[in-house]
DNA sequence: CCTCACTTTACAAATTCGATACGATCTCTT
DNA sequence: AAGAGATCGTATCGAATTTGTAAAGTGAGG
């Protein structure tokens, strides 16, 4: 769930860390030289850096240092297990340093270590110029905090994370407010209002008559 | 620079790892049982816990879980090199895994990567015109001192070291009280009012109504 | 007995949430 | 195409819940 520059000269070691990140449903971009990486950092959108020691020209140690002041978060990846190059690059702020061999799952496991900590990660949901950041509870609509009940917010998140499934009433209400229903209520259309008008979502969280809802995946 | 729990069940390595911290400068106590460990940590003092998995009875796993609530940083140490063993303990929230045997300056360089990022190396926590000092148990704003109590001061800690995460009634409860609070209480919001006046606050810990407070991140 | 820290009580203020109501829209039959 | 009936959108409002805050109560320690 998140964006990560993968800073890597050979092309094949690239390859295989895109295809755990994909796995670990991320998305990545790829490029080969120091230089470069701190170009594309400097840009910014990029929730976390997977960092090669060795690279052609400017080596890993030197971007992570012209790095400081960002505060993109690092990890290291390297072939060299000397303990020294471990401790030089933990000192200059880096978040982790993984050795080469290393297992696609373990590394998995330790970059969402470190989204976690930074409060993004997996609990945060983006939609168009929505994001919704589970952790800190707060949504946002093109930057800006849009205050959201706790049945809102609820319902805000079944949404995005079933994106372009049809959600009958009944489904939202045992999803969302933990109770079967019977009888007919207009609380879900209510709460469903009041998510279009805060969010703007008045032309994708579609209505399907007779079915429900759905809110249409991003194009 | 930290009193650090070593829970480790074979002596030879116990000491090896005191022998590392003291050569690191910080200090160490060490004990044999999961359960010992849950009770001194219990008690406070430690900055840091370095937590083998495999102890007899209680195993790390389940030290770790019971240590949830509490916000000791938990560093495991494992002879279990196999990934499922990693990525279960980094699951559980520790800041890191590190795979016996592992090198004595490799384990001071972590430690010290924890210890600064908790903001626990300097023992010093800013917040604005806040500053939150561990050591000398003292609260400044724009330099003069604030008189806080102690569970005034814990509650200052907790939301500094977990700004823009938000935190339930019952989570404040059982990170600074200590206890699992089954019915209602005002106990929480009361100090809570009390930092947001000694401190001016108000706006920045915010309240979510049916979901508890946040201190929202310094800009 | 006093003080200090903490908790409970009590009530006012704010917020959430769902019911109701009614017009708009859709669907299907005639 | 018209109309009936069903379904949906949405404004309004009040009850219930939750929070802010003052004030009183509790209990440990001096």
């Amino acid at each position: 769930m998140a964006h990560i520059l993968i800073v890597e000269d050979e092309e094949h070691i690239a390859q295989m860390i895109d295809a755990t990140l994909t796995l670990g449903g991320h998305t990545s971009q790829w490029c080969e030289q120091g230089s470069q990486a701190l170009e594309l950092i400097g840009g910014g959108g990029f929730e976390l850096v997977l960092l090669d020691v060795m690279l052609p020209g400017l080596d890993g140690f030197s971007v992570m240092e012209q790095l400081r002041a960002q505060d993109a978060p690092v990890i290291f990846l390297s072939a060299m297990q000397q303990v020294e190059d471990k401790v030089r690059g933990l000192r200059l702020g880096a978040e982790d340093y993984i050795s080469k061999p290393f297992e696609p799952l373990e590394l998995l496991a330790r970059i969402d270590v470190v989204l976690r900590r930074r409060g993004r990660g997996r609990n945060v949901l983006e939609y168009g110029a929505i994001r919704q950041e589970l952790g800190s509870h707060t949504v946002t609509l093109r930057g800006e905090a849009v205050a959201l009940s706790p049945k809102e917010f609820e319902l805000l998140r079944v949404f995005l994370q079933n994106q372009n499934l049809a959600l009958s009433r009944e489904k939202l209400l045992s999803m969302v407010w933990g109770y079967e229903y019977a009888g007919e209520s207009r609380t879900v259309d209510i709460h469903v209002q009041r998510l279009r008008q805060k969010l703007e979502l008045t032309d994708r969280l579609v209505t399907l008559p007779r079915i429900g809802y759905r809110l249409e995946r991003m194009p």
